[in-house]
DNA sequence: ATCCCTCTATAACGGTGTTACAGATGTAAC
DNA sequence: GTTACATCTGTAACACCGTTATAGAGGGAT
């Protein structure tokens, strides 16, 4: 079932050269163009190759970027996800996941960018993508166990977070005339929490925890403490 | 101070004359093409006049996609949100805002995605933008003048809110692979005002309050029962 | 009649993604 | 060893894009 040849194998080796050349110069060819000045031509500029070259290992322009985000820039948001604590409350993890995912994207607009580029309805979605969101959205399961999200359809609830993550990393990018709050982000994933969560244990506990304030974002003073969904556990379940 | 002859009249007609024109072949040719597809040569093709006249009269194809914008794509959006009747309860005139815009994005996507172009950021605003904005935004004074806003900083939660609603309008456009729950857009609307009203009313008072549901979408029974933020009086001011 | 300014078109320039065609190379079969 | 074949690669071109140099046509003012 396995027919390889010395010969094949050096074929291969050669195939996977080329394929990791071409790759190399586009990754570092991106940041220092810009998303929309990425083209074949400077490509080929730039790797040695020539343009049939590159349409002969990845189809087409489309073709390269897929390969591109798949083999190269989407490792870094798995691994980002992949770097973020678990935490006892799935809801601090949340928390932490959403931030990771949208400092990531505003970070790195050219990559998101390409990410964001608008895919054929027929074309299988990118596994390295799948990856990523099932990990931003990994705590979502932990939440309903513990009864802690304010709706069932843990579906809906990832793709509705999902998509104010994403405009939360695009919308800055569109429009760079307007001077965005600097804790927009911060602001925002903490009215998702609260928008989402269940706080059906808020009310029928004390108010005291449902008034509990923590400063959020990482360092310095933040001019107004955001009030964060209870922290504490949930009232249905009790770990361990 | 207004030397305007006969001639200059003419002139002046014949000028806006052309205009018209020019822009009555981008809006028709836009939706047919789609925004990919929509170039200063189709619409050459299309209008009659030849390139050289389309960059006299709009300076580049930047330009003419701004006058068309201005001047046609936004009024419609503009008059959605002057449609949105007022309402007693800022939130219920909130709501109904979001979701018209939301709608008014979903429906149009080759208008939005003009829109939603990246612009440098030396270049002013489009002022039919910033008037859609603001009507966007109108209820937020009356929610802080009754206390309804968690947060007292208008300027940033506006900013949260209408990413969030660009990211409903844009992310389906870019993963049209993806199986979006038809709920989607009221799901995710009643998740934002209810991650940014204040319910500090809502705890220092009775839990039933809280706790009403309400059917959000238009017609037909909803799977899942929204809850939404009280619609009731706010406890600090009272009507009239 | 001359000048000038506005409007318009032809034709081109440099850029893009893409591909037809032709070599080169190296493996496989005879 | 020679032939045959599939793979890899480059040259040159095609069709499209945004943009513009150049020039002509037309009318109002001097």
């Amino acid at each position: 079932m396995t027919p390889i040849s010395a010969a094949e194998k050096r074929r291969q080796q050669n195939r996977a050269d080329a394929r990791r050349t071409i790759l190399d110069a586009a990754e570092q060819l991106l940041p220092e163009v810009g998303h929309d000045a990425f083209s074949i031509r400077r490509l080929v500029a730039q790797c040695g190759y020539s343009a049939p070259t590159i349409y002969h290992y990845f189809g087409d322009k489309a073709g390269l970027i897929e390969a591109l985000l798949e083999e190269r820039l989407l490792a870094e948001l798995i691994e980002t996800q992949r770097a973020v604590p678990h935490a006892e409350d799935p809801v601090v993890e949340a928390r932490a996941r959403f931030q990771a995912f949208v400092r990531w994207g505003v970070e790195r607009p050219n990559q998101y960018r390409l990410l964001t580029l608008p895919r054929a309805q027929d074309a299988p979605p990118l596994p390295s993508s799948e990856e990523a969101l099932a990990l931003l959205q990994s705590p979502y399961e932990r939440l309903v166990a513990a009864g802690r999200l304010a709706q069932e359809d843990v579906e809906a609830v990832g793709q509705a977070v999902w998509a104010c993550l994403h405009g939360l990393i695009a919308l800055p990018g569109i429009r760079p005339d307007v001077e965005w709050a600097p804790d927009l982000v911060d602001r925002s994933i903490e009215a998702l929490l609260m928008g989402w969560l269940s706080d059906d244990s808020v009310v029928s506990e004390a108010s005291s925890v449902r008034l509990s304030v923590q400063s959020v974002s990482s360092e310095g003073a933040q001019k107004t403490p955001l009030r964060v969904a209870t922290l504490q556990r949930a009232p249905s379940r009790e770990r361990k």
